[in-house]
DNA sequence: CGGTTCTTTGAGGACCATCAATACGCGTGG
DNA sequence: CCACGCGTATTGATGGTCCTCAAAGAACCG
């Protein structure tokens, strides 16, 4: 059975309305890789011949232009990536690199496009994915352009405390240059705004984050629901 | 013949391959509204009850935030907006003006979420409409953390030039202060910056835009297939 | 344990926002 | 036709934010 080895994407939202028949026609040609981290597997300029997903461990998606760089989002499991140039055949926007060992699913693009043609349902999920990011991609830049640094680090803080099941004190996920590059900051500067950010309560040691007053933060932050 | 209104956008990108019974379910209870300029006709947060498609005019989408505001895209003729959100039935994450009195058709999401469902042809139309904007929109995030401001100006009069057919003399198609406001800084300063690209090859003198030296704006803003 | 990378801190400067005042453009009504 | 009012655009002064450079401290890894 060759589709044995995808069983683990078999019930994401993109995959779980298919036919079986569509989901071995999509799978034919596909492969598993195994990435050590910090590793390029995809650079911005190329044409996206297949669709991604991270199986396991995590990856980073970013540009550069200029000798200059920046992160615009990081992955984990189950997430899949280059969906939209993979549809339209067209070049990659963005690189991406393991940030840590990682399985990635590598499907071919034409089984995507043929597959999308072929099944309601598999389209009615592509729209869905693509939609999805879309729009977070839409946030992602409302985000930047109405805010300052520091009330981004400030829904970061925020958003990350939901996403650890509302933990006052938990870990950063990412390395704290990336998340300035994210968050479009230096690194020095991330350091000095989560500084100014203890009147408004949150201590920063290392990698750990302690939210000491969460209604401060809050207001601090102003989260929004059609920013974050 | 109900569909006779909508005659003006069957020969668009996203409407073209479908066939004429998708067509007809599509636009009933579809509608033609005119506004007046500087008319806000979407704001953000409201479900996405209609797809947007610009007949006439021009309209600006936007977002808001803690009192601040942030120009997104200035849309103009044959131009679709809130896709995303339409399909996915959704909230608005950005707001709409006119910015000249304009014709807008309507297209209850409805509508299109059941054509979807039934004619491929829209389907794929649908995906590459989504595509396109959700890779414009990565393009956007690019130039606003890769480049600097200056570079950004530099970068947006070298694509009028080209839009308006590689004239090199043209006039600005929006306000500067909405441009200003598109490519995040503020009015201001994007006074301060014409001035600066004097240097580099543009003469600037109302809404006239002269670009004097191509080959040094070009050497400067370094305009790029993945972002511009 | 040594080397590398990441993080932090400080000093200096570039860039950008804000505020204020003036000039410009345009449409309206006198 | 001109005067006026309104919004936009420009210009200058100032202050804050952020980047750069440099160096020291901390964490990580072979």
């Amino acid at each position: 059975m060759t589709t044995a080895r995808f069983e683990s994407i078999r019930g994401l939202p993109l995959f779980a309305e298919m036919t079986e028949e569509s989901f071995d026609t999509l799978t034919r040609g596909a492969f598993v890789q195994n990435f050590p981290p910090n590793m390029v597997m995809i650079s911005e300029g190329e044409v996206a011949d297949f669709l991604h997903i991270v199986q396991s461990g995590c990856v980073e998606l970013f540009s550069t232009w200029s000798n200059r760089e920046t992160s615009v989002a990081t992955l984990y499991e189950n997430s899949t990536f280059i969906l939209a140039a993979t549809m339209k055949n067209r070049l990659n926007l963005m690189s991406a690199r393991t940030l840590q060992k990682s399985r990635i699913i590598m499907i071919p693009s034409e089984n995507v496009r043929e597959v999308f043609a072929t099944d309601p349902n598999f389209a009615l999920a592509i729209v869905d994915e693509l939609s999805r990011c879309y729009r977070a991609t839409i946030r992602n830049m409302k985000n930047l352009k109405l805010r300052t640094s520091l009330e981004r680090l400030a829904n970061y803080i925020l958003k990350q405390h939901h996403r650890q099941g509302d933990l006052l004190e938990y870990q950063l996920p990412v390395e704290k240059r990336r998340l300035a590059s994210y968050l479009g900051m230096t690194p020095e500067n991330l350091s000095r705004a989560f500084n100014k950010l203890k009147p408004h309560g949150v201590v920063v040691s290392g990698q750990n984050i302690c939210i000491t007053d969460l209604t401060a933060l809050v207001d601090f932050a102003k989260p929004d629901l059609l920013i974050d």
